[in-house]
DNA sequence: GAGCGGTCCGTGAACGTTCACGGGAACGTT
DNA sequence: AACGTTCCCGTGAACGTTCACGGACCGCTC
């Protein structure tokens, strides 16, 4: 309602204060809900707060006394129900720690990553997610705040991080899938380059004695539709594969798909396992089989760690960050 | 290190100026990246910062250079894909803005709401999302900032919120089962008082002929596994019934789960129609026809109009706040 | 009517950072 | 030798709030 034209400076509490003629300690008190103040004092004062449309300063606030710590939580695609469920899990532990979470979704993409480190570098306490960015980057816009790195290979000292070790469920997986008499055993990935998990089936398969062509894996982005092209490249070059594990149980939802439309019944035309042992492979038909981890556990853990970085607690042992898989069987394989 | 009892005291900037040799505003300077400094005192005070773990606090920064806005997002479960396309919507806004979301999930529970509140009208500029509580509860426990509710039935001038419009959306779909020959036309609604949509959905029955028999109607839990009970109450009691009409798509889906452990076919012995037109609907198998709306525009609309609450600048007019839905057909209907 | 306890209120100080300004040193120019 | 530039660097002030303290006023008691 002024007149001037730069900024309409902010409405502080010593405005409120000459608004209602009391000293700013008397709003502060009406505000905050504390004793020491007559009951009329404290309604005009709030009327006057109310009628200027104050609101504190949180930075104000926070300085001057012991405010909840944030955190950041970063994930490529919340829509991707595997980073939903992680999340689920982080917001739970954040919130039995009266703590904030912020989330961001960099849509996968490096430049939005890029954008979301600087921003929340200075703004949070401490940071956990997803991040494709090498070491070295992370570290100069981190500014010395604890990371808390999910699912990633290497491990340094500077970051620690929640691993899973889906290795042994993979096993089981593959040792199922040969148990019932499958040996053209094919793999959707979700990386071009071979990524761990690739590793840990061809390790698999050779130990259960089943040898895996080249041409039987096929890559895809990691979503329902990248599942079901990569299935489709994979089918069309190899249609004796009769059986299938994927980089995680959405792009295996995606070859759930595909197969029905190609008229492959699942799982007697074609077996699949996925990775991850989302709740939504209990919605697809058929059920979806799945080497398992506890998502809401990554997420807590990732959060347990970073409250212990923040706090200087002791710690977590590497030993303790592992999140290991094991195979759940459902309808489709 | 130190050996005293109490807090150790946090590491500010003068300790990194002494430790250094040089006065504040030289680290302020080395920290930010601004010019007037040698390389190699910057270099010596980057070394001391980080030396004494030093991190710069957010809220003296904040104090003195204008900084991001933060905006507080309360959903009751993150893990309803409902809520994780909003929140995905709102996210997307905010980044556009380069605002921070802080994200709470209240697990559907009051107290947790109460707490979340609580902590939050302090610490954010605005908040929007799913509240329970009651207008004087919201009003006193957010304390003058902005608060942007989304699909909640009474608008106060204290609060705006963004609406969902259904009802020609139900009267499409309603409209369509009847052209299918449908006349027993059940609901599956998600509250035990009669819901909006339910309200719609009477309606769009009675304008297009259709008389729908109190029985016909049973509530449940707004889950998958509440749909799928709601249905097989629905069945025991009227097996006749040949089509239905969701109050959601995840109860919808677990509808399409209990009708085929009840041998129907879908959409051959029962046609089902959900609401939302969730992704996940066609994920599923039939895939699911709903009466949609954009899930992603809810949120961003949410979002948008707690900016403008918060910059002051002209609120959305709630005729612009209103999310209308359309029938999506596919393959259960 | 002096003292006392209780109630209510105001005044510095402090939180940790950046901004605006001023100043010294080194160097080159006339 | 005086002067202007450029490059660094430091000193008050300010941001908006709460805490610790002190003090005014009122009513009561002895």
């Amino acid at each position: 309602m002024s007149s001037s034209s730069t900024e309409p400076r902010r409405v502080t509490i010593h405005d409120v204060a000459r608004s209602a003629g009391v000293s700013r300690q008397t709003v502060s008190r009406a505000l905050n809900d504390k004793a020491e103040i007559d009951g009329t004092t404290k309604q005009r004062v709030l009327d006057a707060a109310r009628e200027l449309g104050y609101r504190p300063s949180r930075f104000a606030r926070g300085l001057v006394r012991p405010d909840t710590t944030t955190i950041g939580l970063v994930v490529p695609d919340l829509l991707n129900p595997f980073f939903t469920e992680v999340a689920k899990g982080a917001l739970e532990a954040a919130r039995a720690r009266g703590w904030h979470v912020v989330v961001h979704d960099t849509a996968d993409d490096p430049d939005q990553e890029l954008a979301t480190l600087r921003v929340i570098g200075t703004q949070v306490d401490a940071v956990t997610g997803y991040f494709g960015r090498a070491d070295e980057d992370l570290d100069r816009l981190t500014a010395g705040i604890p990371v808390v790195l999910i699912d990633r290979e290497p491990r340094t000292p500077r970051f620690s991080g929640v691993v899973v070790d889906g290795e042994d469920g993979v096993r089981e997986a593959v040792a199922h899938l040969v148990s019932r008499g499958h040996r053209r055993i094919g793999m959707l990935d979700g990386h071009p380059a071979p990524s761990v998990r690739r590793r840990w089936f061809l390790r698999a398969a050779a130990e259960c004695g089943v040898s895996v062509q080249p041409g039987w894996i096929a890559a895809g982005a990691q979503s329902v539709d990248g599942g079901g092209a990569a299935l489709a490249a994979l089918l069309a070059a190899h249609p004796d594969v009769t059986a299938l594990f994927a980089f995680n149980d959405v792009m295996a939802i995606g070859a759930l798909r595909e197969a029905r439309r190609f008229g492959l019944r699942v799982p007697a035309d074609l077996a699949v396992i996925g990775f991850d042992g989302l709740t939504l492979g209990t919605l697809v038909e058929p059920e979806l089989s799945s080497v398992a981890i506890d998502t809401r556990a990554v997420g807590a853990l990732a959060v347990e760690q970073a409250a212990r970085l923040v706090t200087g607690a002791a710690p977590l042992d590497p030993a303790e960050l592992i999140v290991r898989a094991r195979l759940h069987l459902r309808e489709s394989a």
